[in-house]
DNA sequence: GCTGGTGATGCATTTTTTGCATCAAGGGCT
DNA sequence: AGCCCTTGATGCAAAAAATGCATCACCAGC
């Protein structure tokens, strides 16, 4: 798109801080660069930077427009979406945030699938961490995001959410494995895995940890669900998921679910104990998605409705 | 805004139909406007127009695009109207379609005191007819909507409503001036000068004529109320307005009203003929207005309310 | 005071846009 | 049917705009 070149630059030089930095990016040379954002700032009627010895940073009318391009940019793609839409396939680009939970099963079936509907759709997937997934909708560099957390930031809308208990993964031989639920005081002194801080998988097990007054042994904390499964592997230990990451869509409990590792069980945490945390998928409030990320978030939230019918609401 | 000319170019031509005579309007050739469109396209990937042998027509994809554009257009207005509010003027342009009612007493003090507060403010009022005012909210011609009628369209958002009751106006020396209010069987035979029929004020009377079975001598129809209030002076009748049309804040009724003319009173038709009706304050459905039109239209609301505390909703 | 980074600016060059002349195609009128 | 007028499209030269190079002025850190 050619008329939005110099909305774009601006938008790199924001990001980059750094006019040169920014015209490095964009193979064109600094002089180019610094030129067309004079121009626009002549355009506005005010400057958009503030130049710094080190670099530039947007001022407050900066941040306005900038805020302005990243819609532009949103809504456009919205259009070439829907336009074309009208010539029969459905083409188009969907970005997604989510944290690691959904990334583990769910996302990858659920976007083969659509894929499978629509191979001329393309999609981006970022693993975020904490709050950054509302922040990517915010500055519109994602269109839907999941998260397995409590919703801060008022700016998101929250499309449909799923229930989702906490299970435990061990070993298929480890002792607790013959129970149906496990309890916490069960694992009082047993050796636990645990997921970062941030992770709302941690919030509530910590929650619950320090309500019935239990303190497993906790010998490792990652950000990697990957890491912590095939960890247990090599060392009997529990670690903690939600459905959704254990497997798609089916059935969870036994070892009837085919694509989990085979070598672990996992059991769901009494709820007694444990309250289910909410999945939530998003999108930006206010927002009109394009064509694809609108049927993905449709379908995705179909399926799931289809699949644990009582856990899904709105 | 240089990175827009290809886009308001392209509005240009959607409106007139013809790249030649866009390429008038615009002051450049139709080689030119000709080609900025074929490179459009070409980026989009899909033809905007069809070529018909007398000019061109947006096809589906181009009137998704247009609309695109227009809410490009309206967005940076407001951008610009934020960004020129930080530096402390208010600056901005407000664009108000109104109806042939609210723009006789209303309109032209409402926004004569707005200007008194914020000078350089610019405002562009567009009388319209019908469901137009309706449709330029929609084409993004127009910030804010005054319709004295029933509103049809699902993309509108009234911000707020004031009922009105329906005044017969007559010269002084009338023999109905006497009367405190008006009943419609008291117009059998009078001579009445009406609005044309899309006017929301002859729907009214027009289904209090038909309900009471009154047949009014009907001598003149027009547009225009103040062809009509004119007509008075030399014809002896009676025709009918709304209060915000007769004076603009003040008590309604009498002859206190310093704003009205001194030869012709008006008097309430009873309520119990002619149902009041309503006039609807709106935008667009979805829109962030830019700081001028959103400044001025609660200004209006909040005196309104200040005025006509128990007729304004919502 | 030197060094290494930043953004701004004058001038020659390259790229893009524009305008003129012209073509082909379709509808309306005789 | 045939003429005529208007429409959008295109080749080519001129005008305009964007780009790149060299350079300046500025500031922070050492």
């Amino acid at each position: 798109m050619r008329f939005m070149t110099s909305l774009r630059f601006i938008d790199v030089v924001a990001r980059e801080g750094s006019i040169r930095k920014a015209a490095d990016k964009l193979a064109i040379t600094s002089t180019a660069l610094n030129r067309r954002i004079l121009q626009i700032e002549e355009e506005i009627g005010q400057p958009l930077f503030e130049r710094l010895p080190g670099g530039v940073r947007l001022n407050t009318a900066g941040e306005i427009f900038l805020q302005h391009i990243r819609s532009q940019f949103a809504d456009l793609a919205r259009v070439q979406s829907q336009i074309a839409d009208l010539s029969g396939i459905r083409r188009g680009h969907v970005r997604i945030a989510s944290g690691a939970d959904a990334l583990r099963r769910f996302l990858p079936e659920a976007i083969a699938s659509y894929r499978g509907a629509h191979p001329a759709v393309s999609f981006d997937l970022a693993r975020c961490y904490g709050e950054e997934a509302e922040a990517r909708l915010f500055s519109l560099d994602a269109d839907i995001a999941l998260i397995f957390a409590p919703i801060r930031a008022a700016h998101v809308h929250v499309a449909a959410t799923l229930r989702q208990q906490i299970h435990c993964v061990m070993p298929a031989g480890h002792r607790l494995a013959g129970r149906d639920t496990i309890r916490i005081r069960d694992l009082s002194g047993e050796r636990v895995v645990l997921p970062t801080a941030q992770s709302g998988v941690r919030q509530l097990l910590d929650t619950a940890f320090l309500r019935r007054s239990v303190e497993p042994d906790v010998i490792l904390e990652s950000d990697s669900f990957e890491f912590m499964q095939n960890f247990l592997h090599f060392e009997p230990a529990l670690f903690f998921q939600i459905p959704i990451a254990i497997n798609a869509g089916r059935a969870v409990g036994g070892a009837d679910a085919a694509d989990f590792d085979e070598r672990l069980v996992s059991r769901p945490v009494d709820m007694a104990d444990v309250a289910a945390g909410t999945l939530h998928i998003c999108h930006l409030k206010g927002r009109v998605l394009p064509v694809a990320a609108a049927k993905f978030l449709d379908d995705i939230i179909t399926g799931l409705r289809g699949r644990y019918s009582d856990e899904v609401d709105q």
